[in-house]
This record gives C-alpha cells, sequence and structure tokens, in this order.
DNA sequence: GGCCGGTGTGAGAGCGCTCTCATGCCGTGC
DNA sequence: GCACGGCATGAGAGCGCTCTCACACCGGCC
C-alpha cells in the first residue's frame, strides 16, 4: 500500500519523469508527448495521487471556492424551502466547475464582522449574497473584499440599476403579480384585494406593482390593501382586516404561499368559501402552495434555476474579469390549481 | 493604502521583528514579551494583516474546514425546513471554533464519486453526513476518505451500535412516539391508528416502535396500520385507507407532520372532524405544523441543536483523536394543540 | 554541414507560512 | 567571578505545488 496522500514528487519518481511534467499531465497544459501523458496517468491511478489544494492556491493565488453568505435572520429562511432550491442550483453549478461552495451563515452582528474579514481574507475566489434589505452591511462588505459578487434578487439601491459591475439574478415579480391579477380579471372578478409582504424588500414592491399594472392603477385602493410579513399568521391577519370593510373583496392576491395560506385560514374562520366566495392567489410555488386546501393557484418561479444562473455569472466573472456578465431577470409562470 | 494582502514577512518588517515572533503573536503562542506583542498586535491591524490560509494549511495538515455532506435526492429535503435547521447549528458551533463549512450535495452517481475523491483529496478536516439509508454508499466513502465523521440521524447498520468509532448523533425517536401515543391514550382515545414513514429509515422504524410501546404491544393491528412516505398526499391516502375499516380509528399518530397535515385534509373530505370525531397527532414541529388547520399536536425536536452537537462531536474528535466521542440522543417533546 | 526555429522536458525558484533549532541574554548559585 | 539553566528571539528549512527559463533534441533550410 502506497502512502496516504502521495505528492506531486513521488508520482514523477515513479512514472520516472520530472515534477513539472507531472504537473502538465495532471493539469491538462498541452506540449507533451502522448505516450509521456498515459505513463503518468497511469502512475497517478496507481498511486492514487490526488493534488494538494493549499499548495496549489498557495502559488496559483486561486482558492478554487466560492463563498454564500446568506443573512436572513428571520424566520423566513426556515419556513419555507427557497434556500434548499437554490443552494442546490448552485452547488451543481459550480460543482460541475471544479468550485467548492463554502456556506457563510450571519446571524448577528459579531457574524457580519467575521464574513467581512474571512471574504477580505482572500480564502474564496467570489462571493454570491441573497436577498439583501434597504441597508444591508452586506453590500459594503463585497465591495471592500474587492471580489466577484453576484446577488440574488434584485437589490434595494436605485443606483445599482446603472452600475453595471453590479450583478444580480431575480424573477421577473413585477410580471408575474400581472399574471396573477390578469388571471383574477379574466375569471369574472372585480373587487381583487392584495395582501403585500414587507415592503423593504424589493420582491414584495414589485409584487405590488404588478398588482397595480394588472389593474391599471398607480398604487391600490386603502380599502383592498393590506400588509403582510410573509408568514401564515400574517397573512390571516391581513384576511381579517380586508373582510371588515364592505363589500368584501371576491378575490385576493396575496404576496406569497404562506400568506394566502394564512387568507385561506381566515377566510374558512369567517364561513366563505373558496374560491366560490374569494379567490385566492398566492406566489411562489413552492411546497405549501400544494398542501393547502384547496390547493393554491399560484405564480412559479424557477428557484434552482436562479441558483444556477448566479453561479455561472459568477464563474464568468472569475473567468473575464474584465467583461463583467449584465444582470439576469428570470421569467415567471401562473399555475392554476382550485383556489382561484 | 498598504499592499491589498501584507505578508507576515511584511508586517515583521513594520514592527522591526523576526517572521517567527509574528507567527506567535497571531497564533497566541506564549513566550513572547508583552510589550513586544502589543507592538505586533498594531501593525497587523495598521497593515490590515490576514493569514493566508493556503500557505498556514500547507504547513499544518489542517485545513479548517468540514465538510457537509446532504445526499437526499428526495423532495423531502424542499419539503420542510429540515436541512436548513441543521445547518444552522453546525455553522453555529463550526464558526465559534473558526472552522469553515463545506457544502457538498450529492444528487446522482457520478456526484458520490465527486464526493469521495473529495473527501479523500484531504481538503477538509472532517465531514458530517446525513441521514444514510441502508447500504448507502457513503458509508464505504467515509471510512475510504479517513477522515474523522459524525452521522446525523442513527444509521441503519446494526453493528455500528458497537463499533464506537462511528458516531451519530439522532433524537429519541421512539420515546417521542411512545409520549404522542401516551397522549392520546390519556385523553381517552382507544383506537388509534398509526401511519408510518418509510421503513428503510431508522426515525420511521423507531417512531412506530415507540407507537407499539405506547400500546403495550409487539406490532400494530393491521387495521390502524397504514404506510406513508413523509409526504402530505401520502399522508392523505394512507388516513382514507383507514377509514375504509370499520370501526374507525378515533385518533392517528402520523410519522411526521406533512402527512398529518394529509390526513387533515382526508378526515375533512370525509366529513369528520378534528379533534371531535378523531384526534390527530404528528412528528418534528417544524411550520408545516403551526400551519395546519387545526394547528397539529406533534413532536418537538431540536433540530438545530441536533446541528450543534454533531460539530461540537466533530471538533472533540478532530481536537482528541485518540478519544472518540459518544453517540447523543436528544431528548424530545410533546406539543399539545389543538388537533389532539 | 552548420544554423535556425520549434518542440518537449527538466531544473530551480518561490508562493506564505510554521516550527525546530541555535543563539543571545538574563539571573541565579556556588 | 564564572558556570549554568531558562527564557525570548531569530535564522532557516521545508510543506507541495506552479511556472519561468534553460537546455536538449530534431528537422529543414541555405
Amino acid at each position: 500500500m502506497p502512502a496516504p496522500h502521495p505528492t506531486l514528487e513521488a508520482v514523477a519518481a515513479h512514472a520516472g519523469v520530472s515534477r513539472a511534467t507531472v504537473s502538465r499531465v495532471v493539469n491538462g497544459t498541452p506540449g507533451v508527448r502522448p505516450e509521456l501523458r498515459e505513463k503518468v496517468k497511469r502512475s497517478v491511478a496507481e498511486l492514487g495521487y490526488v493534488p494538494n489544494s493549499a499548495a496549489r492556491s498557495l502559488v496559483t493565488r486561486r482558492t478554487g471556492a466560492v463563498a454564500v453568505v446568506i443573512a436572513e435572520p428571520e424566520t423566513r429562511v426556515f419556513a419555507d424551502p427557497f434556500f434548499a432550491r437554490q443552494l442546490r442550483g448552485i452547488s451543481r453549478e459550480l460543482s460541475a466547475n471544479d468550485l467548492q461552495l463554502l456556506l457563510l451563515l450571519v446571524e448577528d452582528e459579531a457574524d457580519y464582522q467575521r464574513v467581512g474579514r474571512y471574504l477580505a481574507g482572500g480564502h474564496v475566489d467570489g462571493t454570491l449574497m441573497f436577498s439583501l434589505h434597504a441597508n444591508d452591511p452586506l453590500r459594503g462588505i463585497a465591495a471592500a473584499s474587492g471580489l466577484p459578487t453576484v446577488f440574488g434578487g434584485r437589490p434595494w439601491w436605485p443606483e445599482w440599476e446603472r452600475d453595471a459591475s453590479l450583478v444580480y439574478v431575480d424573477t421577473d415579480n413585477r410580471d408575474g403579480a400581472r399574471q396573477a391579477v390578469g388571471h383574477l380579471l379574466d375569471t369574472g372578478r372585480r373587487r381583487i384585494a392584495v395582501i403585500t409582504g414587507p415592503l423593504d424588500q424589493t420582491s414584495a414592491v414589485d409584487r405590488l406593482a404588478g398588482y397595480c399594472d394588472a389593474l391599471g392603477v398607480t398604487e391600490p385602493e386603502p380599502a383592498l390593501h393590506a400588509h403582510g410579513d410573509f408568514t401564515v399568521d400574517g397573512g390571516a391577519a391581513a384576511m381579517a382586516r380586508l373582510l371588515a370593510h364592505s363589500p368584501a373583496p371576491d378575490a385576493v392576491f396575496a404576496g406569497n404561499d404562506l400568506m394566502a395560506t394564512g387568507a385561506l385560514r381566515a377566510l374558512r374562520a369567517h364561513g366563505l368559501s373558496v374560491p366560490a366566495d374569494v379567490a385566492v392567489v398566492g406566489y411562489d410555488d413552492l411546497e405549501p402552495a400544494a398542501w393547502a386546501d384547496p390547493p393554491l393557484t399560484t405564480v412559479r418561479q424557477d428557484i434552482a434555476r436562479m441558483g444556477e444562473i448566479m453561479a455561472s455569472l459568477l464563474l464568468r466573472s472569475l473567468n473575464a474579469p474584465e467583461s463583467p456578465p449584465a444582470s439576469v431577470i428570470i421569467p415567471t409562470e401562473l399555475v392554476v390549481r382550485a383556489s382561484a
């Protein structure tokens, strides 16, 4: 049995060539005679050689790793499988390109510091960051690190729109909401209420804008607008408030499936039936939508795809730093089920 | 403005000492005069020095990273926030000890190979693995890598029970089920049915065993036993099958909250009310339990804690390889809500 | 036949760090 | 007053790799 971790040197000795040649073969650098190449490959296989990444990145100044920073102290992260999906997309794309995924979860103030130091320390080649809020410190941390960064979700700051070096991937929230409300109109609903998510997140703002687009108004009628917080309980409370006005709405567009589920509960508590009395449309098409009773009509966004695209944009700026890629908006799709 | 990434050498020159001394200060090694130590610390701060991890791990043979391997091709990963919770616990413990979390998501055959190579390549110091199934290839991969490994969830193989070097963390599924069914008995239920999860997973098997314990039987009565698959639809179908027998059960213990949610749906479809006609108890106490209507009585397990403990056990075997830690079983707790 | 250019290979430096070992300095004890 | 032990510090090797550069070799040309 050979040594547990043979070095380049060992492989070179075994194959009767120099370290440099083995290095060339291992890295696929051209300019090695085919028969020599084969011989080296045999030695590599025989000895079970695996390159030492520390030594390699010491000289190449590339770590082969990408940091994924998730700063979502809120319960929302746990409430739906959003991040699991996104991570899978990212992981798929990264591992196809032999990059490692380093997960940095941020919970408190101290974590921000830690992440800042870590990113600035050159341990990774690039960063992926999620759903920043207004004035999120991660914005500055990313900039200070000097690392190529791709954001998930449209950043809040309007000036980013113009700064082409700041790249993000998002789904078309506005159009998704437009489709959802359009469907309600098409099915004859006339008093369509909206339950919005927290309006310090661009996704919530954009979905509200889409609602207004579909109705041809610039802002929602107060009696038809309730604020939620993306949770089931928030959705139920918002629905209850909407039902206090008369005439009652004959449809509700909720900013996500969880709030729609809450709305369903509130409607049942009021003795109203869905969709006969009130139609309900959600947003996200994650599992809770299908679990709901009745199953929710909702807007699907391809989350795993979003992760993949984030990773691939990052890869591109890693490989061609001089030409930063453009941001990407992913289309959404209405899924009609029983609730509307 | 100093160089973007000053080296030890630069700090040494700035402080007027040798590299060795700076290294000692940075690593907290004793035997440096306090005033010199202070001086060096100032230089470090002034230059913004961050140690190069590649160079460090090249000589220490420690990477400062731990791989978390998640091989769950099934939809279940997405259906509940289980992994998000666990990851958070792990991340918390690891980052408190300055270790990085490397996420390896396994989806297909090729991924197993990739993970095997990666682990064997010495890129990480240890591994955390989740919910292996019977004959899971990860078992061999972990062994072949020679890395300290901690498993999440009791492994399937009975011989592991005796092999003290194989460490796992699990919640007390059997006792949790016992509590759940005990509660149903305490509240006067007499025909208590069970909906089990896939029986190639130890968690599902253990929960069934706990059900039997509480009833004082060795196996469930066939008319009171239905198989599910940990999904909402599976739970609904199983419940429908149970209702086909008469007399109908007056209570159901479902192997997880999702199946309990499905059972709720099936009961409503049959015109039965919960808990008046039939009491329902779930398992997990993840968000879907609270979203259900009525909210589910269920068994809570501290998932984040489980992750933390996994990480801390791994840390222990990293720091004291000669004395491997023992496996840990985490207690569970019944949460009583409206459904039972 | 000597010179040139191209190609394949090897020698060697050096990435930034840790750690061993040698060195210098001090205080103590006889 | 000198030998000695202990402690703080520095010099230097070396971790495993990549990459530049020099060298050897071969064919084609004048």
